[in-house]
DNA sequence: GTGGGTTTGTTTCAGCTGAAACGATCAAGT
DNA sequence: ACTTGATCGTTTCAGCTGAAACAAACCCAC
């Protein structure tokens, strides 16, 4: 049966094998395609010039724009599993691209921050960045491009409503 | 400097700090936010239900709406690594969810088809995805839905023409 | 201050992933 | 037929990931 042709109305088909999914069609899976190959190509792009991997990119980003802060709240900010910030914090540490200091009024926790070289290549890699990003969306109108970002948020919204409740 | 702002016109600020990148608004980053969200929320719907992994998930999707394919076309459709394929071929194989017939003429690929097993798990995990993704797209319009899989088409050609050339 | 529960961050461990090497098969040229 | 090179699929191996266990530090009620 092709897609879209109708049982003639008033007729339930009980028995009928149900329609095939076709994977192309299917919004998570052409979601997650896009959003796989754009952050691998992007990846691919600063991890071959600098050596980062995208967890450790993502710490850089968000100390990069927000100055001082714990793991946690990096973790908090972009998303990732303590675990994965941990390490990349540790990788990031050992090539004195980020300092951890440590946190008078809660020994927990520890300040982390840019070092002048972690700023450096932060600011390397920020145009890198944009220059992507810019030339992905290059095609896309002004209007189109809100219009994007309108739908993620909704979308965004809605999938954490049915994860968690 | 808010973003935005801009500098008088005629000035170049060749010493300034590049504006700092905020993460939650550049778009492979909100893309990939999404995605993975996504596609998480569903591998776990289906994943608790019936112990499917999502690379297992995708051949039988495939499986299910092709009949009849190699490994190697399953790993093309789905954009699969052929690795991965394997594995997951192997595992479903084991459960007795697909069979693998040999090809006479080329012995070096096999044929892979759903059994009645797995046709059955298939048609209960079809419902389940497409249920998933009603519900994602609910509050959004009908046009909204098609602007969402041109953009998506967009992007998809863009970001593939950044990789290759 | 002490004990119980929480929070921050690290480490351990088991599972997944893909690059590379591999065996088997095929196709083409000689 | 034999060699060469390509292709299909598996296995090996090294690296990444997150759940769980853990240590250290914190908070608070008693």
């Amino acid at each position: 049966m092709a897609s879209g042709e109708r049982l003639p109305s008033g007729v339930l088909d009980i028995h009928a094998e149900a329609e095939p999914l076709r994977l192309e069609g299917f919004l998570p899976y052409r979601l997650n395609m896009l959003a796989t190959e754009v952050s691998q190509t992007l990846a691919r792009a600063y991890g071959r010039k600098f050596g980062i991997s995208i967890p450790e990119w993502r710490v850089l980003a968000t100390l990069g724009q927000f100055g001082v802060m714990t793991a946690r709240d990096i973790g908090g900010h972009s998303r990732m599993h303590k675990t994965t910030v941990s390490r990349a914090v540790a990788a990031l540490e050992k090539r004195r691209l980020i300092v951890r200091r440590a946190n008078r009024a809660d020994m927990r926790e520890a300040f982390l921050a840019l070092t002048d070289a972690g700023t450096t290549i932060y600011q390397e890699i920020v145009p890198m960045a944009r220059a992507f990003s810019d030339s992905l969306c290059e095609g896309l109108s002004e209007t189109e491009l809100r219009q994007m970002n309108v739908l993620i948020d909704k979308l965004a919204e809605r999938v954490a409503s049915l994860g968690n409740g």
